[in-house]
DNA sequence: TTGACGTC
């Protein structure tokens, strides 16, 4: 996006967080009224502002001017100085004040107010108490104007310059200038290379100690969002930190020690004699949810399972579906004891189990909450049972907090979630951190359910959660093996084991259902792809291309990333034609007939279904574009549960077309066709865990189509297992 | 390189 500037003056304050200073206000430039959003603390009506910043368009407020970073015009005049003091900005002036003071000193006011506060006093009515009231009110603001005007030029924007201050206090920039290294230990969001750049620039030495204790903390910080660690063995990151920061290894280890007595590191002894070295904040989130876990833990008593043989029984006849042994122990140990982990590939019955675990707790009277990752694992959850599952971000209720505005949960330990019982599908995309805050909002005696697979994709974020708690034998799991799909003999089930196992899948069999189609280039298997989603597939198999094929690949961007095969897909699925109306927006079109997906939540949008009505479109809701107006500018979408929502223009940009998704988006879901181009990106995507993903998302027929090398690379890619997570040990130590 | 989230 191109960064634009605008000068103008205030004309009202619409919404201001007194908290975190983020202002909604309306500014007068060329002529034009424009609505402005930004962390802009104190804003006044009437004050003078050059802004820079990009335009975005708000679902429910439409256009308006996100502000990165701005400057505060001193007003000079004697008019303007008046209308500014008058706006109540500096504590003890209200308009009479101000009029007696800019009557005096005139232009002059403001240079006073700051250096010479004393002469104030000169005029009736203002003690020299006042005075110096005013003074400290006036150079306070004057300080986080100071802040934001030292932090602007190295890239900070004002958000984050405001947190600075915030932070660190009315003398934010001696502190700064003292070691700017301060800056990314206290605030996230400032990068280590930032503050390195205004150290840089001030000549301080590399063996300044803010800067080494900066680069170690960095670097397992770095190591956490990159490799998903959660520690690192002390030779790792004496080296890594070294060569990031050009200096000897033994200043590093001086400073490990400093920052393990500043409590900011721990250290853990290894079973080799070595160290592991773990950020405070991935020791803090381990120990807790190794210790609320074991905490949860009940043994059912026989009576206590004996006491569900006839909620399960009911359950069955209401499905029409047999449990197996295995399953109905599964569910008893669910209700009754406490916390308990349900794994098992596709097919193994995980979505019985839920339902059959919703019906007994129902049947209980127990009030239990359901919840996913992502909004599209989570909508698949709420379609299998019948019943609203959330993200684990909507349940917490993600917010903004009162202290300071950085984003939070407002669901927490003092405020857990209220239910008997949390049950929470895709565990394995759940990483240290989330599960950390999920388990702080568990209250205690809270029944916890986690299901999941974890031969899927792991996390995003650090860690490696499911894994570790199956793995330490401290939490009941019960793995479901037994395959009950009726395609249990299929290629597919059979592929998937093969893959799980490192071997190549058995390709092509004839009469089957897995096929490979060797392209060699990029444009070929673009190309191939569309052939087959647009006449190849329907005709061999019946597929219908808008609800029955899905295209899956791991990335977003390049040419076999999702935007570019939708855009292709879009041009052969759903072709331009006089008959249908169309909306450009961005790089993308969006035509009557798209199949799209919702990508962000909308807690506002209204729908209508029938005769009900409501509020909200959530991530990962799936649906078709089903009108379009371009004189009122609306479209209409039908989703596939039947509600249909109108959309303003502005609001287009929170969908997708969904002819293509990323592996990640489509893990909880599953579809009759797979069709996946596999070819060599990114290396930290070609993994085993994607592969099995993609490929166990199919009912019945999965082609893949690409380079045959890159499929052998998968299968034997299972570096997500190189993850250090200090879990397992957490689980088990002390026990 | 994948995911989640948002104050008028």
């Amino acid at each position: 996006m191109e960064k634009e500037k605008l000068e103008g003056i205030v004309e009202s304050i619409i919404f201001t967080n007194e908290q975190n200073g983020y202002t909604v206000f309306d500014l007068s430039a060329d002529n034009a009224l424009i609505t402005a959003v930004g962390y802009i603390p104190g804003l006044a009506v009437g004050e003078s502002v050059s802004l820079t910043g990009e335009w975005t368009s708000n679902s429910a407020y439409g256009e308006q001017f996100k502000v990165e970073y701005f400057e505060r015009l001193t007003p000079k005049e004697e008019g303007a100085i008046l209308l500014y003091l008058s706006s109540g900005i500096v504590k003890g002036v209200r308009e009479s004040t101000a009029k007696k003071i800019v009557d005096v000193f005139g232009s002059d006011t403001l240079k006073i107010i700051s250096e010479n506060p004393k002469r104030l006093a000169e005029i009736k009515g203002i003690s020299l108490e006042k005075a110096m009231q005013i003074h400290d009110s006036y150079i306070n603001k004057q300080s986080v104007q100071n802040t934001v005007m030292y932090l602007q030029p190295y890239g900070v924007s004002a958000e984050f310059a405001l947190k600075a201050h915030q932070e660190l206090g009315s003398n934010a920039v001696e502190i700064i200038k003292d070691n700017p290294y301060i800056l990314c230990d206290k605030i996230a969001g400032i990068s280590f290379e930032t503050a390195d750049k205004i150290a840089k620039a001030m000549s301080i030495s590399p063996l300044h100690k803010g800067r080494i204790k900066s680069g170690i903390q960095y670097v397992l910080m770095q190591c956490s969002v990159s490799l998903g660690h959660t520690y690192l063995p002390e030779n790792e990151l004496i080296s890594y930190t070294s060569h990031l920061l050009g200096i000897d290894e033994f200043d590093v280890e001086n400073q490990i020690t400093a920052l393990l007595s500043e409590k900011q590191l721990y250290g853990f002894d290894t079973y080799e004699g070595g160290k592991d070295y773990q950020l405070a904040l991935f020791t803090k989130a381990e120990k807790s949810i190794a210790d609320k876990l074991l905490s949860l833990r009940k043994v059912p008593s026989e009576k206590e399972k004996e006491s569900l043989n006839k909620c399960i029984k009911d359950s069955e006849e209401k499905s029409g579906i047999q449990l197996s042994e295995e399953q109905k122990s599964a569910v008893k140990q669910a209700v009754f004891g406490g916390v308990t982990v349900i794994t098992g590939g596709p097919g193994t019955g995980k979505t019985t189990i839920i339902r059959t675990i919703i019906d007994c707790l129902s049947s209980l009277d127990k009030k239990f909450s359901l919840a996913a990752p992502t909004g599209r694992a989570a909508k698949h959850m709420s379609d299998s049972c019948g019943i609203e599952a959330k993200t684990i971000h909507r349940l917490l209720e993600i917010g903004y907090l009162s202290d300071g505005g950085r984003p939070g949960f407002a669901r927490d330990v003092d405020n857990p979630i209220e239910a008997d019982f949390v049950i929470v599908d895709e565990v394995s995309m759940v990483d240290t951190l989330l599960m950390y805050s999920l388990l702080s909002a568990v209250a205690p005696g809270c029944g916890l359910i986690l299901l999941g697979d974890s031969d899927q994709l792991p996390s995003v974020g650090a860690g490696s959660v499911l894994k570790d708690i199956i793995l330490c034998d401290m939490i009941k799991c019960v793995k479901l093996t037994h395959i009950y799909r009726q395609a249990a003999e299929s290629m597919i089930v059979l592929n998937a084991h093969k893959i799980n196992n490192g071997e190549m899948p058995i390709l092509n069999k004839s009469d089957n259902d897995f096929f490979f189609m060797s392209r060699t280039s990029s444009s070929q298997i673009a190309d191939t792809i569309l052939q087959l989603c647009s006449g190849r597939l329907s005709k061999t198999y019946g597929f219908d291309p808008m609800t029955d094929i899905q295209v899956l690949t791991p990335i977003k961007k390049s040419i076999l990333g999702v935007y570019n095969l939708n855009s292709m897909l879009q041009e052969v699925l759903n072709p331009p034609s006089i008959n249908k109306a169309e909306h450009r927006f961005g790089d993308s079109v969006l035509r009557e007939g798209d199949k799209v997906m919702q990508m962000e939540n909308n807690y506002n949008a209204s729908w209508v279904k029938g005769d009900l009505n409501g509020t909200g479109v959530y991530n990962g809701d799936i649906g078709v574009v089903k009108k379009m107006n371009s004189h009122s500018r609306t479209i209409l979408i039908h989703f596939d549960d039947g509600r249909e929502v109108t959309y303003d223009f502005a609001e287009v940009r929170e969908l997708s077309l969904a002819y293509a998704v990323t592996v990640h988006k489509g893990q909880g879901s599953e579809f009759e066709c797979i069709v996946m181009p596999v070819f060599k990106c990114a290396p930290l995507l070609m993994t085993r865990n994607l592969f099995y993903t993609a490929v166990t998302r199919a009912k019945s027929l999965v082609v893949l189509v690409g380079d045959y090398d890159a499929i052998g690379y998968m299968v034997k890619n299972n570096s997500e297992q190189k993850r250090y997570s200090g879990l397992v040990d957490r689980l088990t130590e002390n026990q």
